[in-house]
DNA sequence: TGTACATCAGTGAACGCGCGTTCACTGATGTAC
DNA sequence: TGTACATCAGTGAACGCGCGTTCACTGATGTAC
């Protein structure tokens, strides 16, 4: 039955979120569209009223959750909640690009402007709190960061050793804590 | 028919080598077993009379791709090599760990424990290297390079702008050398 | 060494299943008057 | 403001397809004698 067009927003939201997040917990490959749909509280066959196809929702959700990406606050307090086992421990609420970058080498072209452009937009922002806090050539850094966080983070999520996962958290957010006081 | 106990020793390595190339750079779930057999010269039914299900195959191609995995003499030339756009360029012959590891995570324990060892292994020789070139803490910088060269592999991969990527390799490889000489 | 035959690696058709996508239909919305 | 009706968001059955897996069969291997 046909709804209002403020309910129908929010069914285009919701349905963006929940692809949001099961496809950060699962992948792109592993998540039917019934199964978003589903998570948004609706059937299958309306989905195609919102997208064109599969991979317009992929490219959409890339860039709807790389979008919302805020830093919080100064730069070490930043890298602690990144580099934290509750993040690691949470992805389907967790960094978009660490979950979606491996992926998005596969994705149309659309999704993969979306991940430059966060990636981007992420630079310029870590880059930013770099250079508030003195750090010489701050994009530099801010790159290097965030490749080790990045890097970090998907390590410690790919293997099963606890205290192996742990350790790539900490050193790695020991190591970048060191380069920056040089 | 039936071959030698040899030739199906070399049937069973060409499909594992074959796996590896094609799971690099496509992904274990888009890859089919039928792609796998018929790239390894072979028919899909045969598949079974090596392995028990497309799981085990995942799980064994990780273990012999991240066994073969062997450092190029000294550190500043491996990482050149690492972040090259030569590498970029070639994820079906390229590093195992940048490709698999953010599938990996949900995969069987035998995949993910095969990843441990390959992390563990690759951080000790990287280790060993760094300690030979006189780098105090040497296993904690290890484990920031391997994080940081990782994380810049996936990201370039990611991105569809080649400049962006270019800056990424380049600028996470001069900041690694830079954390190192300190 | 030569022969007879049990073994079994590989073949290719077939299976059940879940996927992305389509479509005829429903009934509330929202507009024209 | 009230009414009549065209619109269209959402429903759910159905589609074609490719997947992982199974299985009866083939014929070369390799062993028992």
């Amino acid at each position: 039955m046909k709804v209002t067009r403020e309910q129908m927003a929010e069914n285009r939201d919701r349905i963006l979120t929940e692809a949001a997040r099961l496809f950060r917990d699962k992948g792109f490959e592993a998540v039917s569209v019934a199964e978003v749909m589903k998570a948004a509280g609706l059937t299958h066959g309306g989905f195609y009223g919102h997208f064109a196809s599969k991979d317009e929702l992929i490219a959409q959700t890339v860039t709807h959750a790389l979008a919302d990406e805020r830093d919080a606050g100064g730069f070490d307090a930043f890298l602690a909640a990144y580099l934290s086992p509750v993040h690691r421990d949470a992805p389907a609420s967790g960094c978009p690009t660490a979950a979606f970058a491996s992926d998005a080498r596969r994705q149309t072209p659309e999704a993969r402007a979306a991940m430059a452009s966060g990636v981007t937009d992420q630079i310029a922002r870590l880059a930013e709190s770099l250079e508030s806090e003195g750090v010489g050539d701050a994009r530099g850094a801010a790159i290097g960061c965030w490749s080790a966080a990045v890097g970090a983070m998907i390590l410690a999520r790919a293997v099963d050793d606890p205290a192996l996962s742990d350790d790539i958290l900490a050193q790695t957010k020991a190591w970048i804590a060191a380069s920056l006081k040089r």
